[in-house]
DNA sequence: ATATCTGCAAATTTTTTGCAAAAAG
DNA sequence: CTTTTTGCAAAAAATTTGCAGATAT
């Protein structure tokens, strides 16, 4: 199956505003909160419900399209759905930089076997300070 | 200095309800909410405020009695501070298990190295289907 | 044309803030 | 008796639900 439109693909609706928000994601460096969203200048002529917002944002993420994430923040951020990889956060300016070191297979394993659970997915973030605020 | 009252130690007052509180965080099994918290029997006779519920965990946090997590829940989660550890959340009927593993030594520091950021600390959680809603 | 999407209104859930009364040390 | 803690009232922030009108295909 060709890939044309990731919309079409994933069967749901290609209208103007899912094409702006897919847009933002697809030019953010980081993950995005709801209210980064609604308040993104690319959404400023169709202003958008914040409603739409969040239902936008669970159709993409049912859809494979985005991925949503936690950063002890009390809210959800979204990015795409991409090479696995992790975050590391700056406590102080709140900068957040991907990480691509994982935690090993043979320690999945080992936990498989512990708990008896399979594991479906994980999450792992590293929360510090950056250079930038360290020399500030 | 000997360990006699660990309110008294952390230059905290005594009360009744962070006793009660407290004495929830020792006995319970798996990391707390605000709403568990505030729903124990332990706090039926003494019904506290939803805000003093909230007051007394930022006072824990703070004082280094208890530790805030998130598990993709969109709400944050509390436990007591103890050995280091993380925990694997089963999807389907909600059990949380503590996990031991962690991520090396080695892998924090080329992280340390590659991002130019120093690390506080990091949250590791897994998710999956237990063995008990595998059979069912 | 019909199924899907969006906006509006309203509500729910989680968490926070200000101030005065109550309790701890 | 002074400082800290609690309750009450209120609000803020994040997210969800129902329904009717608008839009995509």
């Amino acid at each position: 199956m060709k890939q044309q439109n990731i919309f079409h693909d994933a069967g749901i609706r290609e209208t103007p505003i899912r094409k702006a928000i897919l847009s933002i994601f697809e030019t953010s460096k980081t993950p995005l909160s709801a209210q980064d969203i609604e308040s993104h200048t690319k959404l400023a002529t169709l202003h958008p419900d914040t409603v739409t917002i969040y239902r936008t944002l669970e159709t993409f993420c049912d859809a494979g399209i985005i991925r949503r994430i936690e950063l002890q923040e009390g809210k959800f951020r979204y990015e795409l759905e991409q090479e696995h990889h992790h975050h590391i956060v700056c406590l102080s300016c709140g900068k957040i930089q991907d990480i691509h070191d994982c935690i090993d297979e043979q320690t999945q394993r080992r936990i498989k076997k512990e708990t008896g659970f399979t594991i479906q997915r994980h999450s792992l973030e590293f929360f510090g300070i950056c250079a930038d605020c360290r020399t500030a």
